[in-house]
DNA sequence: ACACAAGTGTTTGTATACAAATATACAATG
DNA sequence: CATTGTATATTTGTATACAAACACTTGTGT
């Protein structure tokens, strides 16, 4: 089901730890400058030191934590200015991978794609905000896959996190669902005749809708 | 010298490896498929396995290899099509990077900017290609500091390798770097005077002329 | 009282040892 | 002959031990 973001297999102690670590930031359990040492999360969660160091150096690769040599890690968390700044490129990064998935796509994607907007229509419908969510998060991976960029692949999976957490507080918002909906049809709809320019366009605005806008143009 | 990008102390094996390793995938030595094997690796290079997989974790991150979980890693390698996708994601975030620069950019980084232009066109009078290389990543460099926002510097970094190959390219074109100097000049003259859109086109074009274009727009 | 150096403790960086998982070769069985 | 089960070898995942770097205290000399 969920095709992407599955990094590894989730049974390892360094995704853990990774996941322990990841929540533990978002939760604010740990504060920005605080120092974290190997030894203690290592005791703190019964593994010992090396799986630590790997979910820390994944940490320290996605911008959360900065490690200095021989010092250790201490935790960066984000500002306001950084998830602003985020949607900012969410907005240009999405736009171009549905300009390229209306060039790219298969026939195959075509259909899934076409079958999580239905269930989206379902799901609307009831009123059900989890299972949007999770179908959201569907629909959008499954652009970046068709848009056949590796690199934009990497990148808005790297920002997978917290565009999860806008989505989240987006759709959440009293009759932003149905809209939603519409703006998806939209999207899929212009991906689906490959106009190209027309799938980049709805995307922006979906993307700044559902984000407080703050663009450049 | 050199503000960004120096990640941690170059002195310490787990760079060392990272290094050596980046270098095999991109002069080819490693190439797309090949297996990488934990102890070879640490026995060619005379480390334990420690620093190798450190250095394998940071290569996976950065996507240039994959991870099978209990099966080892393979190398992944780019393709034409990647690099050109790459390019056009600079394109939209560079742009960006200097619509931020200009309306955030500090007296002190101004000064460093202008610094940099003046050495430019020192050099490219007298044609010395390889100081201009550097000069260049380093004005693009203080841009993404400039712009003030983490995620992007993050993404741009991490683009970097990519990036510097197509700096180098470019500018060994005959003729180039007269143009890249008053392209560079544009661009530093609208942040100078804060005219972020202006800075955003000027560093648009800037990128589409130094890599084969081939945008949305 | 203050500056500075030696010593101590903590923490990271690296090496190595061991356990778990997977691939491979080969034999047994239908 | 194909298939499946088992033994073996290879390789990754994890734990632990040791060395190097750094922070901090303490003691000494001026």
């Amino acid at each position: 089901m969920n095709g992407l973001y599955e990094h590894k297999d989730y049974g390892s102690l360094s995704d853990k730890v990774y996941r322990f670590l990841r929540n533990a930031i978002a939760e604010g359990r740990y504060q920005t400058g605080d120092c974290l040492v190997e030894m203690k999360i290592a005791e703190e969660l019964g593994v010992s030191r090396t799986p630590v160091r790997e979910a820390l150096k994944q940490l320290e690769l996605e911008d959360l934590v900065t490690s200095h040599p021989n010092r250790g890690v201490v935790v960066k968390g984000f500002s306001i200015e950084d998830l602003q700044d985020v949607s900012t490129i969410r907005h240009l990064l999405e736009g171009q991978a549905a300009f390229w998935a209306a060039q790219r796509v298969t026939d195959e994607q075509l259909k899934e794609l076409r079958e999580v907007v239905e269930l989206m229509e379902f799901y609307t419908a009831k009123n059900d905000i989890s299972h949007l969510v999770a179908l959201d998060t569907r629909f959008h991976e499954l652009i970046y896959e068709a848009s056949g960029s590796r690199t934009i692949r990497h990148i808005l999976a790297s920002l997978h996190h917290n565009i999860r957490k806008a989505r989240q507080s987006s759709l959440t918002l009293p009759d932003r669902a149905p809209n939603s909906l519409a703006e998806h049809l939209s999207i899929f709809q212009a991906i689906e005749r490959r106009d190209a320019q027309a799938a980049k366009e709805h995307m922006e605005a979906h993307v700044a809708i559902a984000a407080g806008n703050r663009m450049s143009e």
